[in-house]
RNA sequence: GGAGGAUUAGCCUAAUUGGUAAGGCAGCGGUCUUGAAAACCGCCGGGACUGACGUCCCUUGCAGGUUCGAGUCCUGCAUCCUCCGCCA
């Protein structure tokens, strides 16, 4: 939520900023609501003054054995006065929440701009690619018939889009998700946490998720909690409404989730297999950093996620996403995307973003700097490091053999009882 | 799910029949000291207004209610503890 000072200081600012991610938002009108909020909230607390005052001066009197039924009167019309005054001042308090709740994040100064994909920019160039002398074949043909994976019964179990796992398939999906843990929690300092997948109203709220997505979600109605689209969402409400001591910046969050998105219609030929799933895992890295360092902080995170794919050795790229393509609550974001040698595309694997003071401020997360300061709004990043649904296709497709078996990735191994290769049906 | 008890600022602990949150520890700044400790002084939940000094409002788990006035009385909820029930 934005700062509504910084919005009363120059209402423009605020409006041409968020104008080149192609939003336009009243803002004006949360001005013009705030007068009226600060307006009715300046009368209430000139009336508890009063009230406070005769209160005191009642219990005087009766202290003294005198009688107070004037005074007594006196003071209950002030009280309905205030309750009068209040009810009013909450109205239009909560009309400008709601109203700035909408308004999304402003893109970084540095965020290129543009609308649409095609105005992303690469930010880091591709990979060494694979060179194949042999057809390769796509993940879901192989893979169904190595028997790892298995998308009808998946479907008829649950729904379309959530994939069945079987034998080394499944081995290979929670290989990957140890391997991406140990490196953050072992090779790196993150701390891992282990978090609930669902969340309540307040934390969707946190970190953006709501209001725009909430046909995104799914949601729980009976107990009106909502399956998290990602960790991002539990790990960076850990710390919602808390005030953090500076020593304790910056902090560092791993976490595995499985990730719940409807992916309301997208439906098509990107949605084949595990390219577009609505229960997909996940490794997290969540940071609350001081707010100079987190533009050096995302490029660390970005670091962080490229090197498992170095490691994994699959050739991917970096690409910066353009205004218009940052999500609602992002000032920066870098993709990564894995190559898909069968279908000549790239998959995004991870995202990386900036929120600046944005979440903080939402769900009202400070730090203070120094004992007797004023508290003051931390930066938060997250980026996925990373999503192992696409990773799964890659590495079925650029280790695949001409026998149609798949190699492990060298440093997967330790993690398949040193499996070589998956060998599925075929002999 | 049921019964009983608990929740006061980072931690610990007070507050008479309802009278407007007292104190300790830890922490931070200062005086003193070669340095440190001790001692002493100040700060030590959030917010509004103000150039500043200050003034005011809110805060006893959360949300309501009764009252001139609520930590205290009433209702609902949450969390923790004990016991019972259920359960992987």
């Amino acid at each position: 939520m934005h700062d509504i000072r910084r919005i009363r200081k120059d209402p423009n600012e605020i409006k041409e900023s968020i104008a080149r991610k192609g939003f336009d938002a009243d803002i004006e009108e949360a001005v013009v609501i705030d007068d009226q909020w600060r307006n009715r909230i300046a009368q209430s607390e000139r009336l508890k003054s009063e009230l406070n005052k005769a209160s005191r001066d009642i219990g005087a009197v009766k202290k003294a054995g005198n009688d107070a039924a004037e005074e007594m009167k006196a003071a209950k019309n002030i009280r309905v006065q205030i309750a009068e005054i209040d009810e009013e001042a909450n109205i239009f308090k909560d009309k400008r929440n709601s109203l700035l709740l909408t308004i999304p994040a402003e893109p970084d100064e540095k965020a290129p701009e543009g609308l649409t994909e095609d105005q992303n920019v690469i930010y880091r160039e591709a990979t060494q690619f694979s060179k194949f002398d042999y057809k390769i074949i796509d993940h879901v043909t192989l893979a169904e018939e190595l028997g790892i994976l298995d998308m009808a019964r998946g479907s008829k179990i649950t729904g379309t889009a959530f994939p069945v796992y079987i034998g080394d398939g499944a081995t290979l999906e929670r290989a990957l998700i140890n391997f991406m843990l140990d490196e953050h929690v072992h090779n790196e300092d993150y701390k891992e946490v282990f978090i609930p997948f669902l969340v309540n109203r307040d934390s969707a709220l946190g970190t953006g998720q709501l209001p725009k997505l909430e046909d995104d979600m799914y949601y729980v109605g009976n107990d009106e909690l909502y399956l998290i689209p990602t960790s991002e969402v539990p790990i960076t409400n850990l710390h919602r409404n808390e005030i953090l001591n500076y020593k304790d910046l910056p902090i560092k969050y791993t976490a595995y989730s499985a990730c719940f998105r409807r992916e309301a219609g997208a439906y098509g030929a990107e949605t084949r297999g595990l390219l577009r799933i609505h229960q997909f895992n996940k490794v997290e890295l969540v940071q609350i950093v001081e707010p100079e360092s987190s533009e050096q902080t995302q490029l660390d995170i970005l670091s962080s996620a490229t090197r498992l794919l170095d490691m994994l050795e699959l050739p991917y790229r970096v690409v910066e996403l353009c205004c218009g393509e940052l999500s609602f609550a992002a000032a920066r974001c870098f993709d990564i995307e894995v190559w898909s040698p069968a279908t000549e595309n790239w998959l995004e694997c991870s995202s990386i973003s900036n929120f600046r003071d944005f979440q903080a401020r939402r769900m009202n997360l400070r730090y203070r700097e120094k004992v007797g300061n004023k508290p003051n709004y931390p930066h938060t990043l997250n980026g996925s490091a990373l999503a192992t649904s696409r990773l799964m296709v890659s590495i079925l497709e650029n280790y695949q053999t001409p026998e149609r078996r798949v190699r492990i990735p060298r440093v997967l191994k330790p993690y398949m009882n040193n499996l070589d290769q998956i060998r599925g049906n075929h002999p």
